[in-house]
DNA sequence: GCACTATTTCGGTATTTTGCTAAATACTTA
DNA sequence: TAAGTATTTAGCAAAATACCGAAATAGTGC
């Protein structure tokens, strides 16, 4: 994959409600009105996540499909799940 | 690690110029002016490059060492370079 | 068809990010 | 100490992003 492409999902990840909903999906499919519920995504609007939910499936990181009343979104790029355990990884990052 | 500290990393990680630098980094340390000579910088002014490395830095991603008149940077967090190859990984899993 | 629920799209504003030039800092060597 | 190289800091304009409320779309059940 290219640089700019790479960089993109990265941007993706770089925002902490968009983190949170793919921590989120890591744990299987959920649908919006599930999503609102989440503690990082509660003090947003429901427009703002459905943005956020855009810029995560333009960026190939998830899916969504439509089922009866309901819009579910799944997590699309498998590794996102291990990438996000293991920047934690380390204990003191910004040590000079 | 918590959410708003993750997503820094990711976010610091989302732009080319950024994700080109610490993937050169993952090969071994560099001071500034060789990595302003990396295709993805050329286009680049010294002072914004030099900025870059100041998010990067901030985000505790990489270190800087002074030796002599150059500056050297390295990768401080060991999983990055592992994350940035994750990312290319799979084109476009038709799941479901 | 009408009301209701779930979700997105639109239009706008406030904030953040990017990248530049000019100037400052720090080290080296003559 | 003067000049040269390497790099950062400061200040600013332009572009991108985040967020919201209102309106639109789509499905369900009466």
């Amino acid at each position: 994959m290219e640089l700019k492409e790479r960089s993109r999902v990265f941007k993706a990840l770089g925002h902490p409600a968009r983190l949170a909903i793919a921590d989120e999906l890591a744990g299987g499919e959920r649908c919006v009105c599930e999503l609102l519920k989440l503690p990082a995504l509660s003090k947003l609007s429901g427009p703002t996540v459905s943005q956020h939910l855009l810029v995560l499936k333009t960026s190939g990181i998830i899916a969504d499909e439509k089922r009866g009343k309901n819009i579910y979104y799944r997590l699309q790029m498998p590794c996102v799940s291990r990438i996000s355990l293991c920047v934690g990884e380390r204990p003191s990052p910004a040590t000079r």
